[in-house]
DNA sequence: GATATTATCTCGTTCATCGAGATTATCGTT
DNA sequence: AACGATAATCTCGATGAACGAGATAATATC
């Protein structure tokens, strides 16, 4: 909490920032029975959903970072849960369409509604220029992190 | 992405970052053999020894949201890879000091040198002022999300 | 010095995740 | 219009992370 560096600082207070968020969704998700990879699913697929995204298993295990046997077993789990439902797609039958209930929504929204509205607040706080200060920089940050993903995928397969 | 409230459009960027983060982290663990636990664990350990806070396991445990059992064989884990080792407190001996190994900090360098590096020049293109911005903004995200945390967890006890 | 409290660990169970490979559908080629 | 190649999803068996309940040991409190 005592960096010389004032950037660091900055970066550790990121950090702290996901950490918090990380506990929030660990703590919905033992309330509900659920596992934390469960809640993380359920925020990329109500995105998807409200975002008119079509999601597949495929796709939502490239955004979880679990490989296709996890991801199966997490749409049984969801699909049990009544939380989402499996639908063959009329175009590419491969593929499977992933639906969210309304019950997910639901119980997203008594999750996050409350938060995201403490955020917003918090948010008014801050002015036009302000925002748009902050998102630049979260868009840089995020930038950043990706690249380094990549980078750290590509060059260690390198060695 | 299409949020007409801007403020919204602020709370899923924010996510986002943290998405790219958790991911980043779990790439990192993959590739050495580590579970996305941790890796975790490795991240608060490598903070407190920086900060000369005195880790324990029940501390640890904390921090990660993960009961005694788990965190004991964690450490055990951790211990195994001589990434860590238990020291009794001479003080109050049922107390267990968890000190970080050179091992430790040396991986821990490779693993976020790379990403707070690229993270710090990207800071350069925002002047003081910027930053200052983005530090009270995001100290606000995280406390609204640490209190929306507690809330949570006294709320659902209270039913 | 008995009792309560605190910190950590042990045990047995459950189930999320993985790697390897099977299955089913589509696409491009000839 | 049959062919292998590629793609998307699922099945199977094994591993081990995480949990709840409770044991152990040290310290604090009365």
């Amino acid at each position: 909490m005592d960096d010389r560096e004032p950037d660091l600082q900055l970066v550790h207070l990121l950090r702290a920032v996901t950490v918090e968020l990380d506990l929030f969704a660990a703590e919905f998700a033992g309330l509900h029975g659920l596992h934390p990879t469960d809640v993380r699913a359920l925020i990329h697929l109500l995105d998807a959903a409200r975002a008119d995204t079509p999601a597949t298993p495929g796709w939502l295990g490239a955004q979880l970072g679990v490989n296709s046997a996890s991801t199966t077993a997490l749409v049984d789990r969801l699909e049990r849960l009544e939380l989402v439902r499996r639908e063959r797609d009329t175009h590419d039958r491969r593929r499977v369409r992933i639906t969210v209930t309304d019950r997910a929504v639901t119980l997203g929204w008594s999750f996050f509604g409350p938060l995201i509205s403490e955020m917003v607040a918090s948010m008014r706080t801050f002015d036009e220029e302000d925002l748009a200060t902050v998102r630049r920089f979260l868009l840089a940050m995020r930038d950043v992190a990706a690249t380094g993903r990549r980078n750290q995928r590509d060059g260690s397969a390198g060695r």
